[in-house]
DNA sequence: CGGTGATTTGAATACGTTCAAAACTCGTGG
DNA sequence: CCACGAGTTTTGAACGTATTCAAATCACCG
């Protein structure tokens, strides 16, 4: 399942010194952050990448494919708290272990930093550390209207704001392919894959999109943001 | 509704200068950061701190009372992102505006400070930036935790775990009054205040507290842990 | 002690869930 | 290129939890 990559011993890699004979593929931690750099990676679909409470030691930024975060009761309930895309950090941690699962959703490449040198350079440098705080921030910002939508939407809401939301990050194309499963999105909703499904075929009856095979979707932008709207 | 201070001008209050002539009382922004002081100002019940859409200028730490941030969509549901209690600091947006509402529960005193002169800090001082950083991160933990128990939880273990939260908050002696009303709660779980209440008859009767007076409660701590578990 | 707002309780309803089965997709191999 | 088959998605029907609407009770402040 793991990617063929020579680099690689799934499924938790050492980085160590090879960061630096990785640079000509390497990808910097922020956009004007040359020193930190990472090492390419990559993960199959559905592999796990790191598992919740495991050792946090390394940060992840996604190059491409998608990747999901989640955490899960005792009982199997499981909430994904986040879908993330290229370009996106995730798999940073204040404590020592991971508080999420992460596993890819399709076959991923990322670049993978450690943790501790991050850190390291965020006390040298205020600069790096408050890109880290605005990331978390952002991050925050995001949790709270997803907090929103949990805890007062509607199932029709929840699922026009999730496609618009998807969209949006995709490139605004309004046409696209969901990269997840319905189950995902059952989870990252707080719904049931059948609602999920119930509620898809709902917006189409009502123009708000179509759909052409499982996963492609056209959004009516006017007609499925009048569905959010509130 | 303002409290008597003479150094208020509810409901929003200009610090300026008068920050270092309120030395006295005023309280610094992180525990070993002596520069950076605040304002003492305070806030009646139910008075509204700030507005979401509003101007981002100060940033505020509790000092007593409680204090609840909100979100509200056009038609009046509301989701209730946090409470805070002393100790606690809110306010802090990325942004130029917040992104919340935020109001006092009760009698409130907070401290002030200026984001502008805390974002100067934090770029002058890596520690500063990063103690930020880790307020953003464990916030961000607080929420995500409750994204979990907004899409996955059910009634009873939503408010099992509230009480319990709130116990810990304050002391966790077990007994303690709510400093909200049972709408608050109703808004930061997302379900409705009948819902609570029923809810709050049914642990009653199961065993798992007792209530004496509207607010008033004792936790069974090892009766109401079983409802949350999972 | 009265009055107002908060809380609780009751009954009917609705939305989303659950369980079950059919239909569709898409990759694989013939 | 088509057929197969596993997994995914859709649809259907019954059910359950939480909501809604309504009214009674309670708590607390003056």
């Amino acid at each position: 399942m793991a990617s063929d990559s020579a680099l690689q011993t799934p499924p938790h890699p050492v980085p160590g010194l090879r960061a630096s004979a990785a640079t000509s593929q390497g990808i910097g931690l922020f956009p004007g952050c040359p020193d930190l750099v990472g090492t390419p990676f990559s993960y199959g679909r559905e592999e796990e990448i790191y598992g919740e409470g495991e050792q946090a030691e390394f940060v992840y930024k996604v190059v491409e494919g998608a990747v999901r975060t989640h955490k899960v009761l005792s009982d199997g309930r499981r909430q994904i708290t986040g879908f993330h895309l290229p370009g996106d950090l995730f798999g940073f941690e204040q404590g020592e272990a991971h508080r999420h699962t992460a596993e890819a959703l399709s076959e991923t490449r990322v670049v993978i930093f450690m943790r501790r040198s991050v850190e390291r350079a965020a006390l040298r440098s205020a600069e790096v550390a408050c890109q880290l705080w605005g990331m978390a921030a952002s991050n925050l910002r995001y949790a709270q209207d997803h907090m929103l939508l949990l805890g007062r939407r509607s199932a029709v809401e929840r699922v026009a704001a999730f496609l618009m939301d998807v969209d949006e990050r995709l490139g605004r194309t309004g046409t696209f392919v969901l990269p997840m499963t319905r189950r995902d999105i059952a989870d990252y909703l707080g719904l049931t894959i059948e609602t999920v499904s119930r509620t898809l075929t709902q917006l189409e009856e009502d123009g708000a999109l179509l759909r052409t095979g499982g996963r492609q979707v056209s959004l009516r932008r006017s007609r499925i943001g009048r569905v959010v709207e509130a």
